[in-house]
RNA sequence: GGAGGGGUUCCCGAGUGGCCAAAGGGAUCAGACUGUAAAUCUGACGGCUCCGCCUUCGGAGGUUCGAAUCCUCCCCCCUCCA
């Protein structure tokens, strides 16, 4: 067993808050193995390297034999989670849900030991749950206290309606924390106030109250929200490895240093050296690129990641076709196809006057030409490579 | 239950009878510049058989030559009072 001063110091790093770091010493202290809890919406469980922070922490835990619970919401996804306001979402059923925390478990053990890892469901208390035991839940925080969390208050100032059972999801998140006598419960810093309502639940059911540790949100590829699927700004851990590649480099300078920060396994050292190369004058592409193969052979491959930024370095810098692209074959009606319904069809724009517009701004190009003639058509029988702006390619057959 | 305010294009948010496919900002996309950086600049940003036509402003009707704008009913949200 690793000395708990040093597991103290390793457990703490990267994290936003402890609360309190002198509990958290006192459990380590003991030597005894902590129940470390994280929970996760049955929904979208499509990870992307905003979760991985959390799920990186974990597996040190893990690592310095902690037993961890992952939990899968289940319970609150059923009934249908009302964050996001006015798009209700319909309710998940029994064999959505188990279907989506299979695709949980396929991404979670590229990280966790599937070994040590306790997959467990809120459904399993929570449907034992009498509607009195729910009413006395509630009865144990007042409305004022529900109004301090950042979001509620936000909502209520300014006119949002806030439904009645969203007040019940902090509520039942805390319960989950005493049913599993969590010891320890991790999640983001946005989830800091759930957190804290596991303490107070346990504390009223005699229970020692759960270490809370937020750790950091991840900023998406803009680099100023959060990185969040529905913002499109992610990189999602099953993503093919040029794509992961070329999402990392596209980031800016600034935010590289942050996602070294978050998501790098490199001693805190190490990247201070190379932070100090930047100052003295190295590309920040070339350290970007040890931050691109890092990720990509974490999720992939050594060789995957090699390659990653060898078509990177042929494709962009200089500036080869990818070699790989979606090959299709579109039927032209009389022998000929309108070059923007041909576009449309081969999916590489939404529309036809998308398709138009993109003729006009100069973004399309056959065979590396560039197309001016928004009425061009193209014969049947031949095969040409059609691109749209920088990324988009597709080789079609007309026939 | 009563009174008032509001629902506009992906988001925020102007617009109160024609000049509105609808200001402005954000997001996005494209072009330029580059390190596919970021930032910046330029442009686009409902659809189509694209120099013209068609369909949008919570829903359904109506008034009008003409409505996002006026009227009626309905649905939803917010605030205050009870």
């Amino acid at each position: 067993m690793v000395d708990f001063n040093e597991q103290l110091q390793q457990l703490t790093r990267g994290t936003d808050e402890v609360l309190l770091e002198s509990e958290l010493k006192e459990r380590l202290a003991s030597g005894r193995p902590m129940r470390i809890k994280a929970g996760f919406d049955p929904t979208a469980p499509d990870l992307h390297l905003g979760h991985t922070v959390l799920i990186n922490k974990l597996r040190q835990f893990q690592d310095l034999g902690h037993e961890v619970m992952f939990l899968i919401g289940d319970f609150t996804g059923m009934i249908g989670d009302p964050t996001g306001k006015s798009a209700t979402r319909p309710p998940l059923t029994r064999d959505e849900v188990i279907e989506n925390a299979q695709t949980y478990e396929e991404q979670i053990f590229k990280i966790l030991d599937p070994e040590k890892t306790l997959v467990l469901f809120n459904s399993a208390w929570m449907n034992e749950l009498s509607v009195v035991d729910l009413i006395q839940l509630a009865s144990r925080h007042t409305v004022a206290r529900m109004l301090e969390r950042d979001d509620f208050n936000k909502r209520y100032k300014g006119g949002q309606p806030i439904a009645i059972h969203e007040f019940l999801y902090p509520l039942i998140q805390g319960y989950d924390s005493v049913a599993m006598k969590a010891d320890v419960e991790l999640g983001g810093t946005d989830q800091k106030f759930n957190l804290l309502v596991g303490r107070e639940l346990q504390r009223h059911y005699g229970q020692k109250p759960q270490v809370v540790i937020t750790v950091p949100i991840l900023q998406g590829l803009d680099g100023v929200q959060k990185m969040s699927k529905s913002l499109n700004n992610y990189i999602g851990i099953h993503e093919a490895p040029n794509e992961m590649f070329g999402k990392i480099m596209s980031i800016s300078d600034e935010l590289m240093w942050r996602y070294f920060e978050l998501l790098s396994f490199r001693p805190a050292q190490e990247v201070e050296g190379l932070r100090k190369e930047v100052e003295a004058g190295a590309n920040p592409r070339d350290i970007k690129f040890k931050l691109g193969e890092e990720i990509v052979a974490r999720f992939h491959s050594r060789q995957d990641a090699t390659s990653a930024r060898e078509t990177f370095i042929a494709r962009f810098q200089k500036g080869t076709m990818p070699e790989d692209m979606p090959e299709q074959t579109i039927a032209a009606a009389d022998g000929k196809l309108g070059i923007a319904r041909l576009l449309k069809d081969a999916g590489l724009v939404a529309s036809t006057s998308e398709a138009m517009r993109m003729i006009r701004q100069g973004a399309v190009r056959i065979d590396s030409e560039r197309v001016s003639d928004t009425r061009l058509e193209i014969a049947a029988g031949n095969t040409h490579v059609f691109q749209v702006g920088k990324r988009r390619f597709s080789r079609v057959t007309i026939s």
